[in-house]
DNA sequence: CGTCAAAACTGACCACGGTCAACTATAAAA
DNA sequence: TTTTATAGTTGACCGTGGTCAGTTTTGACG
C-alpha cells in the first residue's frame, strides 16, 4: 500500500503548477517549455517528470481544471428548451478548445483513455460531458424536440463527434472564423431531427 | 517564375522516399526517423528539410498515395446500395489508418488545409473523399434508402466526423478490438435515417 | 570553352522532451 | 539517538526534429 505524499512533494507540485499556468496565462499553452517551468521552480528537470510522467501529464492536470469548470457552469445552467440552445451552453467551453491547437490534441488523445493516474481528470470530464449530453437530450426527448426513439447516450456521443469535428475544421481553415458553436448547428439539426 | 527542378534534384527525392517506404514497410510508421532516413539515403539531414519542410512533409507523400489507392479502389467498386454498404467500403481504409496512431493523427491535422505545396496531397484526398460520399448519398437518396431531405454534402460531412469519431475512441481504449468498421454502424444508421 | 547566378547540398549546431544512476531528506523502527 | 528503508530530488546525458551559413553542382549565356 502506498504511503501518503509527504509535504515536501505537495510544495513542489505546487510550486510547479503555480509556475506553469502563470506561463500560460502569459504566453499561451503552446509556449508551455518544461525547462522554463523547472527553471522558475527552482527544481530539477528530472523532479518534474517524476511528478507528472511526461508534458502531457502537467498539461492534463491543468486542462482539466480548466475543462471542469465549464462543465460544472454548464451543469449548473439552464436545461436547453431546444437543440440549438446546446450550441449556446457549448460555445465557452468551445471558444476554449479552438483557442490552441494542443488543447484540442491532448484532449483528443486522451479523450476515451481507460483512465489511471494523471489523465483521469480528463477521461472524467469526457465522461461527464456525455453524460451531461445524455441528460440534456432525454430533456428534449420528453419535451417532443428531439427524436424519441434513439437511445440518448447514442446521441450524446454523436454530439462529441460533431463537436471534435467542427473544432478540427477551424483549425485546419485558420481563416474561416466561424465559430465552433455556430458551426455545429447544423449538424445538431439533422442529428437530433 | 520558378525553374524547373532538375535531374539531381528529382533524383535524391526519389531516394529518400524510397529508404522512407521501406522503413515503413518494415518497422512502421511509428518508427520512421529522420535520421535513419537521411543515412541509408547517404544525404545530409538538411536535404531532407529542402526536400519535404518537415517529417510531417514526407509522412504525408507517403500517406497520400496509399489513401489515394483507397479512394481509386472505393471508387471502382459497386457503389452501395444500403447505409451498410459505406461501412464495408470504407472498412479498408479504415483499418488503415487504425494501424497507427501517426497517421490518424496526421491524416487529421492536414485534413482541411488550403492546401499549398506537400500537404496538397491530403488536402485533395479529403476533398475527394467527401465528393464521393455525397454521390453515394445522392444515389441512395435517389432509390430512396437515404433521407432525401437534406443536401448530400452536409451528410457527407457528418459520415466524415463519425469516421474521426470511431477510429478516435479505437485508439483510447485499445482493448475494444471492435473495428472502425463495424463502430459506425450505429451512427451512419441514425445519420441517414 | 570560361563565367556566373541560381539550385542543390552539407554538417555542425540548436531546442526541447525525456531518462536514470546517484545523492539527500524524511520519518518510522530499534 | 542512531539506524535504516523509502520518498524525493538532482543534473549530466541522450534522442530526435529542425536550422542555416557556407560549399559544391548545375546549366544558361557570352
Amino acid at each position: 500500500m502506498p504511503r501518503a505524499p509527504q509535504k515536501r512533494r505537495l510544495e513542489t507540485r505546487a510550486k510547479l503548477l503555480t509556475v506553469a499556468e502563470s506561463i500560460v496565462a502569459e504566453h499561451g499553452y503552446s509556449a508551455l517549455r518544461v525547462e522554463d517551468v523547472v527553471a522558475q521552480a527552482g527544481v530539477a528537470k528530472g523532479t518534474f517528470f517524476a511528478h507528472f510522467g511526461d508534458k502531457d501529464g502537467l498539461l492534463a492536470v491543468i486542462l482539466g481544471a480548466r475543462v471542469t469548470e465549464f462543465l460544472d457552469a454548464m451543469e449548473a445552467a439552464p436545461k436547453p428548451q431546444h437543440p440549438g440552445d446546446i450550441a449556446t451552453l457549448l460555445a465557452p467551453l468551445l471558444d476554449f478548445i479552438a483557442q490552441d491547437r494542443v488543447i484540442f490534441d491532448l484532449l483528443l488523445r486522451y479523450s476515451g483513455t481507460t483512465g489511471t493516474e494523471v489523465d483521469e481528470i480528463i477521461t472524467q470530464s469526457f465522461l461527464r460531458q456525455i453524460t451531461m449530453f445524455a441528460e440534456w437530450i432525454a430533456g428534449l426527448q420528453a419535451s417532443g424536440q428531439v427524436r424519441p426513439d434513439q437511445d440518448p447516450t447514442l446521441l450524446a456521443e454523436g454530439i462529441q463527434a460533431f463537436l471534435n469535428h467542427v473544432l478540427a475544421i477551424g483549425f485546419c481553415m485558420d481563416h474561416d472564423k466561424q465559430p465552433a458553436a455556430e458551426a455545429i448547428l447544423p449538424y445538431l439539426r439533422i442529428w437530433l431531427a
